[in-house]
DNA sequence: AATAATTACACAATCGGTTGCGCTATTTCG
DNA sequence: CGAAATAGCGCAACCGATTGTGTAATTATT
């Protein structure tokens, strides 16, 4: 049960050879005769020889492995950035090691920390909420560690990114909402700190502004994401004078959150006031009253084209192309529900 | 940009001793005098010194990480598990390598050999559907690396595993219904080749029995999980004379697609047939009409355990418990959907 | 036939950190 | 005061594989 896990010199010992031509036999290196390389690759077969990768790992200063960090593994949007990353990674032979920063800061920088420390090829992040600092990630260049961000991107222009173009996005909605005679359009936006509620208000301001109308800042609520908060923006809103006849929420958690309290309200849901969102999960499809449409963020092609970005600066050996940056902007696409 | 790596030779090499006094030195050792103790720590804290975990990993035999194999990243029950592995580990300074089988044995074997060649120092796998062969996962003995399944676990007495009581979850369900007057009560099962429809069938025809209640063959119907497969069955069983007012379907996703072609063909959802199923989604406490009740499986309970189990080999040692095996099996529950 | 080229292998260093052992001062104690 | 104990540090082996260089034996070249 226990047996030695064969190594090479084990192999050579037996074989009465260098422990180096056991390793070349095994490469079909050109200066091993055919004799010994078939005597090697026999032996090697008969004792399930498994070259021990730790020791490949430390002399080749590689590991075949990447590093992905990201806020939740459970989110669903995440979930699926990640799927399509291992695909990506088992394609390359690679490894995934993965990471959640539960949106904490500290989190994130030791996890950073201890992939640098495995000495993971290359590392793709989706930073947490409140990420303010990078240091802990340009610490990454000092080991020659390519760094591809995707989605939940930091505020900075020297870095590799794949994100998704909210701002067309909400400016689809937006326009899909004033086509269907819409005036009075609100916002349930996203906690003001983060990007993507950010981008989402310049996509709701410019289409406004596009067909000349004022942004009311009454309509402009935010929540943390929680559903008290979100139930708390939508209270807000239903009490103006000029009660909204459409909503945009930030995601459809938070459309689902809102919707049920102006059930609660005696909101007749799509007819009084209706809701357009953001993610597109497939839940919504089987619902009665899901939001009319929702911007699909496309996750998975998202960790996909992440993961084609960073094996693009792997196989650039050095990693050379410091000055060019490989920042993808993926269009956002609004989808009317069938549902609906 | 590109400084050279510090290690513990280069900070020997500055303060004119030994590497070996390094190492020593920052690991607190008593026969290192204070003064180079202090010398070499704050050395290495100007320099940024953090120890080469490969070269750690080599000599230790040890790489304190530990290997996940599951079948799909992106569904909610895997997602959440994986979720509870990661926290679990993160607390004992563990790292986590993930790879996803896609139920396929093929890719799973390879999954397994990539990890034991990383030198995982566990596994944890729920297998790939078809999965009958278990030679890959029997080799880990060999290299003395534990392994736990969780939730889809091989049909063998002598490994270490999670799961959950299915059998008492469909009972329970059963009852459920039998308590709200229902007679007739159809099951839409998953594949018949996995275990996990082997038990819920089980549950039932038990369930049944205990009231001496005759299983009626034709309301045993299944789905591969596709939602066409699912119409098909709910096509059969609406095509009954006796129909079913009552219907357990695998999962909550299989009682969605059921219950949209019910709905398509004028039936009203939990009126003139009840659904209940399992998993217990949360997006089901945002619908209108979901499934009466939902039994849970605890994804995050079930990783957790599975995580807590393998440290406990991992402590262990030599993993001398090969005879005592580590079974547990968590009870499901029917959750009453608080929004039907 | 003498030299050059090629074949086929061994030796040894190396990656970075860990650890048993041994050596030398200094201190302690009888 | 001389011997034993102890503190403080260096030497070298080691983990397992890779790789540059050296070298003997064989083959090819002119």
């Amino acid at each position: 049960m226990k047996k030695p896990v064969p190594t090479i010199k084990e192999i050579a010992k037996r074989l009465n050879i260098s422990a180096s031509t056991v390793s070349r036999a095994l490469h079909n290196h050109h200066s091993i005769g055919l004799r010994t390389k078939t005597r090697v690759q026999e032996l090697a077969k008969e004792l399930k020889y498994e070259p021990n990768q730790t020791a490949i790992f430390f002399k080749q200063r590689k590991t075949f492995t990447i590093g992905v960090i990201l806020p939740e593994l459970s989110e669903s949007f995440f979930s699926s950035a990640i799927s399509a990353i291992e695909d990506f990674a088992g394609t390359k032979k690679y490894n995934v090691l993965v990471g959640q920063s539960h949106d904490n800061q500290e989190r994130e920088k030791q996890l950073v920390e201890a992939m640098k420390n495995h000495r993971v090829d290359g590392m793709l992040v989706s930073i947490a909420k409140n990420t303010t600092h990078y240091a802990h990630f340009d610490m990454l260049k000092d080991y020659d560690i390519p760094l591809v961000f995707f989605d939940r991107i930091p505020r900075k222009s020297d870095v590799h990114y794949v994100a998704c173009n909210l701002e067309s996005g909400m400016t689809e909605a937006v326009h899909f909402l004033l086509k269907r005679g819409h005036k009075n359009i609100a916002l349930i936006n996203g906690p003001k700190t983060i990007t993507a509620s950010k981008e989402r208000f310049e996509g709701y301001r410019e289409a406004l502004f596009h067909k000349k109308i004022k942004v009311d800042p009454a309509y402009i609520t935010s929540t943390d994401l929680s559903r008290e908060s979100t139930q708390q923006a939508m209270a807000e809103l239903l009490a103006l004078k000029r009660r909204p006849t459409a909503i945009i929420t930030f995601n459809d958690y938070v459309a689902l959150d809102a919707m049920q309290y102006a059930k609660q309200q005696q909101i007749r849901i799509n007819q009084d006031i209706s809701f357009v969102s953001f993610a597109n999960l497939p839940m919504c499809h089987y619902m009665e009253n899901p939001p009319l449409a929702s911007v699909e963020q496309s996750p998975y092609e998202q960790g996909k084209k992440a993961a084609e970005i960073l094996w693009q600066l792997l196989d650039d050996g050095t990693g050379d192309n410091a000055k060019a940056r490989l920042q993808v902007v993926l269009e956002s696409k609004l989808m009317i529900n069938p549902a609906s």
